[in-house]
DNA sequence: GTGATTGCAAAGCGTTTGCACCGTA
DNA sequence: TACGGTGCAAACGCTTTGCAATCAC
């Protein structure tokens, strides 16, 4: 396939070549769409939003690419109440997620002091912690304003 | 239905009863079982546990029993890497969870130290957050022990 | 007695798989 | 050219729903 426009997904494509995998079109799609937004989104919406553009993309591929992305480390799953199979991007590998419960829209902060945490527990109950896991829950900035205007009317 | 023996369920079922639940056999099965365990199990297990002592049990009532026992803050969902549909007691409303990669154990543990770094989270990011959720997973204290003496051998 | 609860069967939904065709490298 | 990747359709597994019968209160 022929990529004309520029994105900020480069990097991942590029790490998609280096990592052996071929670029089509449906995981150019998949990648520039998830790179671009802020949200978590599933694969159905990733399909939604891909198939404006590149009508021909299968629901399949669109699974099969999130699959690869996962395992690269380049995108990451967001864990909800009841739904947990939306991904956000992983720009900078496995991060600490702080998502808005308003408007969806999901950012990341350093977790430093959890290091303190994860000694503390490990030297009380004996277990190897592998890994840790940690999501915010709240509402953004832009979403108090909006309710506080809204209360004002 | 006549429940005859006592179990450490009690006051779950005194939750459920005040609530204005109707004590019922699928419900008093599903409560046992997940009372009696440490490990997270998902509705299809819990059926089959539960189909041992009461086999006209019905998988369906166990999918409605659990969404009860969530919605009562008596049980939590156990998040894991693919999926995300078992659940662990909440004996002391939800807390955070320690999870054993190796032989599934789940625990509870507090985390105080997290508060000052929610309020640092909120302070820079201008986000309130409502819920915070951790998760370790490691390996258990038992299960090291075991791999130690494999290796051993 | 009465309304909540149950079990069954079927539907629903998201996800995965089989397969022949296609397109990247 | 070779073979990884694709799209379609069908299969799959988990979960929910419709409904008449049942059971706790």
């Amino acid at each position: 396939m022929n990529i004309q426009e520029s994105t900020v997904s480069e990097h991942w494509l590029s790490v998609l070549k280096t990592s052996g995998y071929k670029l089509t079109g449906p995981r150019y799609y998949v990648v520039d769409i998830l790179a671009r937004t802020d949200k978590a989104l599933s694969a159905l919406e990733i399909y939604n939003q891909a198939h404006q553009k590149y009508p021909s993309i299968g629901l399949v591929s669109v699974y099969r690419a999130l699959d690869k992305l996962e395992g690269l480390g380049l995108i990451q799953r967001v864990h909800q109440r009841d739904k947990c199979q939306a991904y956000i991007t992983a720009p900078n590998g496995h991060e600490h997620l702080l998502v808005c419960h308003s408007c969806g829209k999901v950012s990341f902060f350093q977790g430093d002091n959890l290091n303190a945490l994860v000694d503390e527990v490990e030297e009380k109950t004996g277990y190897i912690v592998q890994e840790h896991w940690l999501q915010l829950v709240g509402i953004c900035q832009e979403c108090q304003n909006i309710e506080y205007s809204e209360k004002g009317n």
